[in-house]
DNA sequence: AAAATACTTGACTAGAATACTCGGGTATAT
DNA sequence: ATATACCCGAGTATTCTAGTCAAGTATTTT
């Protein structure tokens, strides 16, 4: 598990997919001005996202990408090993057969923390990182004209629960 | 919080010095030899985590390196940042700030992650993570040089409980 | 005091990864 | 038809990684 900034921008746009979606699929010119990142490396990121099945697209005018399941079921470790193909392991995967065996010893604990830092970021899904957000936000920015702009509570404004 | 190999190599050395500092300092050369990290490349890491205060050097012969506090005071996240010193952030750090307003809404929900990964790296220290894997280790590899090589307890043996 | 050991620092570099651009495609709605 | 927007591959500037090299300084041992 790799954590740069392009599981950040990766991540980023994938909220960004969840909040908007509501209404129709997104389309990546309007992530590329909402989240400042470049068209272009918004094509390559969404490719890999949709190779994985993490969004669906839909060509055409008016298209754009979908989330593929329902944001509770995408988790964000999902999404940054979405965009990092080559995780680097230890030599050995914690399997014991490092030469030396002094050098085993460690990559043994770094394989376990490797683990627990998967299973962690496993545990929290986009719907899950917006909703423990949701309030936070919205006392601090009581003048976002997204929110107000909506007539729901926040909540249902920002989260399509289903799809 | 980035996450790299280089994090790994750092956290891979400090488990390599608080195994073997029970009887004396250990040389970045002896690291070196057992973890296949170059002698130099070594050298610039330590200089990161003596001036965090992680570790402590010990000069002339025999020298070589300490940890700075007792293994059950050093975490994860201390050791991590030490050796990457700029923190890619988002640029309004979800103070709230970014122009557009769409942009910092999903700034903040990357905040909010990050911080999450932070505290959950911050909660683990070598010593807890020596003393996890312990009786797993020790019981896949029983010809293991070094454990077999004290007459202690292998808890005892791996881990420096006092300084 | 001299020599050996081992940390200290800084500059420098090949190679990989990142972040991004460009130029063409193809599918689809109006 | 035509505009929209995804799709794909090649190329590129920049940054980071991982490492080398060289000349120090401090400390211990002899």
């Amino acid at each position: 598990m790799k954590l740069t900034s392009k599981g950040r921008y990766a991540v980023t746009a994938m909220l960004d997919v969840t909040i908007h979606a509501t209404y129709g699929p997104v389309s990546l010119a309007d992530i590329s001005e909402r989240q400042a990142i470049s068209l272009s490396y918004l094509e390559q990121l969404f490719s890999k996202l949709r190779k994985q099945g993490l969004v669906i697209s839909i060509r055409g005018p008016g298209g754009g990408y979908r989330l593929g399941r329902c944001s509770a079921e995408i988790t964000i470790a999902d999404v940054i090993s979405a965009v990092n193909e080559n995780v680097d392991a230890t030599k050995c995967e914690g399997r014991g057969n490092c030469q030396g065996g002094e050098q085993c010893l460690t990559h043994s604990l770094w394989q376990s923390l490797s683990q627990r830092i998967e299973e962690f970021l496993q545990n929290i899904s986009l719907a899950e990182l917006i909703a423990k957000n949701d309030v936070k936000i919205v006392s601090k920015r009581q003048d976002d004209i997204y929110i107000t702009a909506n007539k729901k509570t926040s909540l249902e404004a920002i989260i399509p629960i289903n799809l």
